[in-house]
DNA sequence: CTCCATCGTTTACATGCGTAATCGACTACG
DNA sequence: CGTAGTCGATTACGCATGTAAACGATGGAG
């Protein structure tokens, strides 16, 4: 991409404009994650969290925060040589979108039957249904 | 592929041996969709059924389908010249995995915190809760 | 029998994702 | 002051996906 690079004030990234949050993978989710339970964070500090379990490297995390740095999901801070990153979406707008996506392709955009698929096949336990039983008890006050 | 197409039963293909049931991706989804609802069906009627809605040719049904066959997510059955295409999979089983997925991602494998949720932002109407209820009931008996 | 409309199959290509190595800048240790 | 470590940025690369055109076989119309 050699050339110039300034002339336009700014736009350049294909980030949109803003329009939709722009989709999170599944690898990025789980940099948010981590960020979501404590933040700033730096990208060594990330990494501790889940390069083990993933087996990742460093540089794989860099390359995740950077992504999610471009999308807008996530803010940096400088902090001497370094950045701190940390959400720019909270975790209730994407734990949202993500269910009503699913939501909509799968159950036509009604909960009910999705909440019925989850008690046919057992995956409700005993406790999911008290606490259900309660929320409900709630709602209709 | 040329050179022979008999010699090995049937396998060949890199999907694996038989382990999970092989993702399904978006556009491949909502070919699925028609297919559930309908079938055997050729690829002609497939499209007939989803290219105008989603703008897309009959080329790229007919691309979808052979992946898809190739996931072993359809079947084959030889009409003639062409062939009749029908689900492998329930979709039950469909729903059930993309459900379970989300509730594990999002959800720590919970349902209650996932039912929070909807009923959290209003994604939950009148009628849901009513259904749901409904289950409850059922469920505790 | 010949030619065309169709099939399914192959090939194509841009973008996104997973995973990472490399690079240029800078800092801190010695 | 030079050198090694570290940082973010750049580049890489293979596979999945979305979208489709090109190709070769084949069956039906004339």
């Amino acid at each position: 991409m050699p050339a110039d690079s300034s002339s336009a004030p700014l736009a350049a990234a294909p980030a949109a404009s803003s329009d939709q949050p722009e989709r999170i993978s599944d690898a990025e989710h789980a940099v948010m994650e981590v960020l979501w339970q404590r933040s700033p964070l730096t990208a060594a500090e990330v990494c501790e969290q889940v390069c083990e379990p993933r087996g990742w490297s460093l540089a794989t995390v860099k390359t995740l925060l950077s992504r999610l740095v471009t999308k807008q999901a996530l803010a940096t801070e400088p902090d001497g040589k370094r950045f701190l990153y940390s959400p720019r979406v909270a975790r209730e707008a994407y734990v949202g979108s993500e269910s009503r996506r699913l939501v909509d392709r799968l159950f036509g955009g009604r909960a009910a039957p999705l909440f019925a698929h989850l008690a046919e096949s057992d995956a409700l336990t005993e406790d999911d249904i008290a606490e259900i039983e309660a929320l409900l008890k709630e709602l209709k006050s």
